[in-house]
DNA sequence: TGTACATCAGTGAACGCGCGTTCACTGATGTAC
DNA sequence: TGTACATCAGTGAACGCGCGTTCACTGATGTAC
């Protein structure tokens, strides 16, 4: 084992790691805001008391979650939205990029789409941070893009939003596509790179 | 009393809408999985097996509550969406409806967000049964606009699920914004109207 | 209008069960010398 | 390297509590004649 980090360490990071999968799993059935602490110490296989070794309460595993699904999440956004045009390419490469994310991490997906409107405050409020990092970096982006060029500050903020939003929910309507009748990942795909573009014309013709 | 419904009926439907009340009161705290029977009716001041008399189970009174929400929603749906330039003053209307709509049924409006991807199937279902209905209806508003001519029907019901996700996406930060900071309404005022703005550009050069 | 019977919304007691939390504990790991 | 002591992740028993559901009931409302 590693010396840096010594046994009894690294044997309490994998439970933890424990909770959060098992959480995960959980979580896809039902809401944060009625999911038990047994139930969780249960999936893992150890004593309910153990769980407060790691965490205070269910929400308090909650927040830890956002992290962890959100910090998957952070490589896909520069791509999607780097330059607004419309290029075919690279609309069609964003939209594989959120499809592809959705099939190897669908639970971070449901989890955000589930929590961010959810019932347990503390969590709803780090998911509501953390995307307002998410649309900064978007806005830094599209800042740097010759399309913006002569853009009011709030507007480019403002398309930002846009983006992120139109990114979880395309985000959704995959993982909701997972369960539909066959055909409809190519449906939603479609839809999706249709939306993108329409955005993409109205940011070309903001000024005009 | 009515004669048409007799005494019976008209207590028992008020007694269902005591229900339908608390529930949405107790919902604004917590989500719809965590909600418990005997918590419902202690809200309403009856035995916890009254409840039994009006639904089969807290999931079942979700999807009364569906119908409830988005019905109150509904008459909000046309305007907000009607022709699709970006005549100042429309813009500027639809956005006031949205926002006079959450002041007046917040809890409706939190309802429908939170359950939208929350943990109990037959509300999810049943919502997004309801905003199928909806975006099909702006469909049918936008194919009537000379600005979709020539458009192909699947991008005019592309469009028309841009404006719904919009119209929700914008009722969920007015909602936000009431327990912000003071000027977070007028924040999202602009941002939302904006946001529409840049649809409405790339509406009018989709067929460029 | 009055009477006899049917309906049924709401009651209240009872049940078994799983919940979150407390507490003193154990024994493997870590540390000081 | 060996020894003595400290740390602390995980244990297991115990607690009081509120849950969903069942059941036979009551009494006001409805209906037939």
């Amino acid at each position: 084992m590693s010396h840096t980090l010594g046994a009894r360490q690294a044997q309490k990071q994998r439970t933890r790691q424990a909770f959060l999968d098992a959480a995960l799993t959980l979580l896809e059935e039902q809401s944060l805001s009625s999911l038990g602490l047994r139930e969780v110490t249960r999936a893992v296989g150890v004593a309910p008391t153990a769980f407060y070794r790691h965490f205070r309460s269910t929400a308090d595993l909650g927040v830890a979650l956002v992290g962890e699904a959100l910090g998957s999440l952070h490589p896909m956004v520069r791509p999607t939205v780097a330059a607004g045009d419309d290029s075919e390419e690279r609309i069609r490469r964003a939209v594989e990029l959120i499809a592809h994310h959705v099939d190897s991490h669908p639970a971070h997906v449901r989890f955000i789409a589930r929590e961010r409107h959810g019932g347990v405050r503390a969590v709803r409020e780090a998911i509501q941070a953390e995307l307002a990092r998410f649309a900064e970096e978007v806005r830094s982006e599209l800042a740097a893009d010759p399309q913006t060029e002569g853009w009011a500050d709030a507007d480019v903020l403002m398309l930002a939003h846009l983006y992120v939003d139109q990114m979880l929910i395309t985000a959704s309507l995959f993982l909701e596509s997972q369960d539909g009748p066959p055909g409809e990942r190519e449906r939603v795909t479609r839809l999706a790179a249709q939306q993108l573009r329409l955005i993409s014309r109205g940011s070309r013709h903001w000024l005009d």
